[in-house]
DNA sequence: CTTTACGCCTGACGGC
DNA sequence: TGCCGTCAGGCGTAAA
């Protein structure tokens, strides 16, 4: 399931080799995702040049001179670099043909992602203009968190997975960056101090920095831009561990569904 | 305004 | 072996 570090490893890895490069034509085998496939979408690419490659949350940003392609990975969207001989796979919808030897191809078993044409500035588009600080912008701090949750009795978990305060803290993320902050997951966010949710931002860096570092989480759907599988699975110290023991202080590990999500903590480390 | 629930969708998994 | 029910999960949207 990609999350922000899937995301920005897919982008890094897919920038040197489409970057500059001319679209021939977009191939669509099916175009119901979580939206439809932007109509005339091979009118619009066919011909011009990639100029840049971006990552804004978990949107991927592919720029344009007249516009921008935005792709979202959804739940278990991929985007590959493939030689032009490999045959498409069951769910490989969108085929971005390169000119030269390679085709960008969006696959999604799932359809929970999506492939939008965005004229103009891409970021005043409704999909982006209300969403909040990247983490590792320095307008995300201990500060804002503390401000924007004062008087707030939704669960600190969900807090930081709300796109509107801040992006790309998927569900992996929140309960990993809660357990290294000592904070435990449905706490009101309210009754969190300025110096836990300071702690806290830089718990949300360190394990979104490691996962990049890592090339992404790998559970179930994840892969690299050839196909490789990621391998942060194994750095996750809570998530999916429900049952085993907490590495710090071997209490076992909490399973707990929290505004309708999955959430794994350590009771004895984390109040 | 805040908070909660829902639905989209397929593959994996467990029960029988 | 196969069929079926359940569930995950990002995130926009509707409802409370």
């Amino acid at each position: 399931m990609p999350e922000l570090p899937e995301v920005e490893t897919t982008v890094r890895g897919i920038r040197p080799l489409v970057e500059g490069k001319r679209v021939r034509e977009v191939v669509v085998r099916e175009r119901r995702l979580r939206w439809p496939v932007t109509h005339g979408i091979n009118r619009i690419l066919s011909g011009k040049r990639i100029l840049c490659v971006h990552r804004r949350a978990k949107y991927i940003l592919i720029k344009f001179s007249h516009g921008t392609l935005m792709i979202h990975l959804g739940m278990s969207g991929q985007l590959l670099v493939v030689p032009k001989n490999v045959a498409p796979a069951k769910h490989d919808h969108v085929d971005i043909v390169l000119v030269g030897s390679k085709v960008l191809r969006f696959r999604d078993p799932r359809r929970f992602g999506s492939v939008l044409w965005v004229r103009g500035d891409p970021q005043v588009s409704p999909l982006l203009s209300k969403l909040g600080p990247e983490p590792f912008d320095e307008a995300f701090t201990g500060n804002l968190l503390f401000e924007v949750a004062r008087g707030r009795r939704l669960a600190i978990k969900n807090l930081i997975m709300d796109g509107r305060i801040v992006v790309g803290v998927g569900n992996i993320y929140a309960s990993e960056a809660l357990f290294r902050a000592g904070i435990h997951p449905a706490r009101a966010a309210g009754r969190v101090g300025l110096r836990r949710y300071q702690h806290l931002v830089q718990a949300i860096r360190e394990v979104l920095a490691d996962a990049i570092a890592a090339g992404g989480t790998s559970l179930r759907d994840y892969a690299g831009v050839t196909g490789e599988p990621g391998y942060f699975e194994c750095s996750l110290k809570v998530y999916g561990r429900a049952g085993e023991p907490c590495v710090n202080c071997g209490g076992i590990i909490q399973h707990k569904v929290i505004g309708q999500r999955a959430s794994y903590y350590c009771a004895h480390c984390q109040h």
